[in-house]
DNA sequence: TCCATTATTGCCCTCGGTGCCAATACGGTG
DNA sequence: CACCGTATTGGCACCGAGGGCAATAATGGA
């Protein structure tokens, strides 16, 4: 990505920071892994790895900012003539395709991720990003604005669904992701279904947070 | 609760620190107010606080578990000719249900709550427990496991149309949050409805978490 | 009064995270 | 080669949340 600046250069990057602290997570769990022994297996300063992560619980999330920031696109991509529901579906699919090679390592982050109660918590946090994506989508599309109740209720649900499919892909390895998206989805196809009559009633804004 | 058995009386209660710790969290802000300082405006010891609440994240969700408790047991209380998903709406509204001279201090704890990114984190914990319950319902009804796909999703989605009928709440003064709680809840029939075809294929039970 | 019981408290420690500043490793210029 | 601007690194001191432990205080009862 950065080209070639002046400046000293990084001496490590993400990818490996990376690897390296899953590979300790596996071995002792993630409490009982302390950042020190991360950035010293790492070969980097603790005060630097905090400069690589805003903290500790964003070092198992990869690259995801960046996911989202594609996310958006997709569903920006999507033309109009199919319905919001199987725009978001589709665009939720594409969000959480990985690379088969890669899956056993997804799983892994994934399973750390929804298993460890600091990182749940923590999620959250990166899920209202998800949603908020989620829901100016929604919005876009129906003419109201992303803090009307609709499009927000849309991307809580949404996020609901898609959560409660990695939860069964991550305790059943036969399961595939892609099938367990569509079931779960299939039930979004109602909500907007329904409520695609109450839109003329545009509201007010809310607040906003 | 506790009867008068023998030993030291507390010195305090929780309903006295919360009130406290509120007014601090008003007038500063929740990140900016330390532990300590609501222990010694609370006049007990920083150490004594923590046996009162586990982490300062606790202290803003006042009798919560009991609140769970009854929900759990409001849901037993449902009679079996009324569907799950009209059971389950019933059950979150009486969950939901706040006395209406309580309302003003309710709707400060859940603005805290809701607003405070630290606490949206931590509630995810504590929602956790919530979707359990729900999901327990489910599965008990439907004659499956609660690790199951269905009875999950369920927990998840209600909790998802909950939070956003509470959010739209705090924003808006004048709606009703058993109002807004029944126009969300409407979205989970068709959940119930339509997987209820589902139900005979039972599934092995999951790995549990 | 002495005892068993329970709550409070202080002390010390660990860990995550931040502010500050000096040291370092480049690439480019004279 | 010496020098310079720049960006990253890393050390240090500091804060706040939280836990382990042992001492102590306050109660009711024998």
């Amino acid at each position: 990505m950065r080209k070639k600046g002046p400046g000293r250069p990084p001496v490590t990057t993400h990818a490996l920071i990376e690897e390296i602290a899953f590979r300790l997570f596996d071995e002792q769990g993630f409490d009982n892994t302390t950042v020190e022994q991360i950035a010293d297996a790492a070969g980097i300063a603790r005060r630097t790895l905090f400069r690589y992560y805003p903290s500790k619980n964003d070092i198992p999330w990869g690259q995801f900012d960046e996911s989202l920031r594609h996310l958006a696109q997709h569903l920006r991509e999507m033309p109009t003539d199919v319905s919001t529901a199987e725009a978001v579906q589709e665009s939720v699919k594409a969000f959480n395709h990985v690379d088969p090679a890669a899956v056993e390592q997804h799983r892994r982050r994934m399973r750390l991720l929804m298993n460890t109660p600091a990182l749940q918590a923590h999620a959250t946090l990166r899920h209202g990003a998800w949603r908020a994506v989620i829901a100016s989508y929604v919005a876009q599309r129906h003419g109201m604005s992303p803090d009307d109740l609709h499009p927000r209720t849309i991307g809580r649900v949404a996020l609901a669904l898609a959560l409660s499919a990695y939860q069964q892909w991550l305790e059943d390895e036969q399961t595939s992701l892609p099938g367990l998206l569509d079931e779960a989805f299939a039930a979004l196809h109602h909500h907007l279904d329904d409520q695609r009559a109450v839109i003329p009633e545009r509201r007010a804004a809310g607040t906003g947070q």
